[in-house]
DNA sequence: GCGGAATAGTTGCGACTGCAACTAACCTGC
DNA sequence: GCAGGTTAGTTGCAGTCGCAACTATTCCGC
């Protein structure tokens, strides 16, 4: 059950990889569940309003919402196809791009975030945040970035915001 | 769509959280796809058997089994079910506490094991351990177990081989 | 040792997922 | 201006998940 040597100087991050894996189960565990219990809706419904508010003209299309939620394209459909029918969002058709359909807030969605943004920002940082120091925090985005740039991955970090620069994002 | 000052001091934190569930989503995904086009098994299943060959005893319950695969007590009966199917792994229950379930390597398993390990530490290697520093690796670890302590998480982190000492594990 | 609480694991069930196949719209070269 | 390829999104389907309810065993106070 020995492994070459040359493998020792990986183990290190082996365990970071491990350590992301539980943090990102547990945690995202923690906080939907809370989320669920003290908003009234799945904390990826919540996700999702958020990424539209973030969105440069508040509206995002189907693809930029899959990758941002990190599932594939039949996930989003079938979760903005939830949240349409709960009257949260609205699908629209572009002019420029008969293919293409934007997701955008309704009032009772905007309403929706407008009620639950703080308690679950508070949940956020309970359970997260407020045990990493900024300087933690950035090192941690910095380090993994390089795994995503050398997965070609960058992508889902970064330039999904394609259009506008973008606003003052809706949480911070 | 503002937020309160005080949050700012938080976004960095927020930020880190994005990123590794990218890092994490991302990259299981890349090195799950590899996997199984090469070994011609999903991932999963193959952690199932690094879990158990880095187990005391090379045996695991199946509750300690469900903390270290992220999943469900259920959940985790229905992956032995599938692996035990396959042929590769079995179950026994053990004379001293007669609810428990150990799941143990068959002989196919253990040599499935043996075959698949190499080419699938070197998608690891490829895909994640080779963009990361020990020392960042170190310190990724460190900062997210904090948050797995405060979240009275840690359980899911380390104690979780309960019986003896551990051996050198099977993957360093 | 006996009865109630706690723990280990399995099962039924509804919900969510990704893949692959599909439709519709766009784009490019000629 | 049309054929072939590409891109956006949706749908059928089979696989997987977690929750809640259940059985079986063990633990604990007395």
């Amino acid at each position: 059950m020995e492994l070459p040597q040359e493998l020792l100087k990986y183990s290190d991050a082996i365990d970071a990889l491990r350590a992301i894996g539980r943090v990102r189960w547990a945690v995202m565990d923690v906080i939907g569940k809370q989320v669920a219990e003290q908003e009234d809706i799945p904390f990826d419904w919540f996700e999702v309003l958020i990424e539209i508010v973030e969105a440069p003209n508040e509206r995002v299309k189907m693809t930029g919402l899959a990758r941002l939620t990190l599932r594939s394209k039949s996930g989003a459909t079938r979760l903005v196809d939830r949240l349409e029918k709960a009257g949260l969002v609205s699908r629209e058709t572009s002019p420029e791009d008969r293919r293409a359909v934007y997701v955008a807030l309704t009032d009772s969605g905007r309403a929706l975030f407008e009620r639950a943004r703080a308690p679950i920002v508070e949940i956020l940082i309970d359970r997260f945040a407020a045990h990493v120091s900024p300087k933690e925090a950035r090192f941690i985005t910095l380090a993994l970035s390089k795994v995503l740039d050398a997965n070609e991955l960058k992508p889902i970090v970064a330039p999904l915001r394609p259009e506008e620069p973008s606003p003052a994002g809706a949480l911070r």
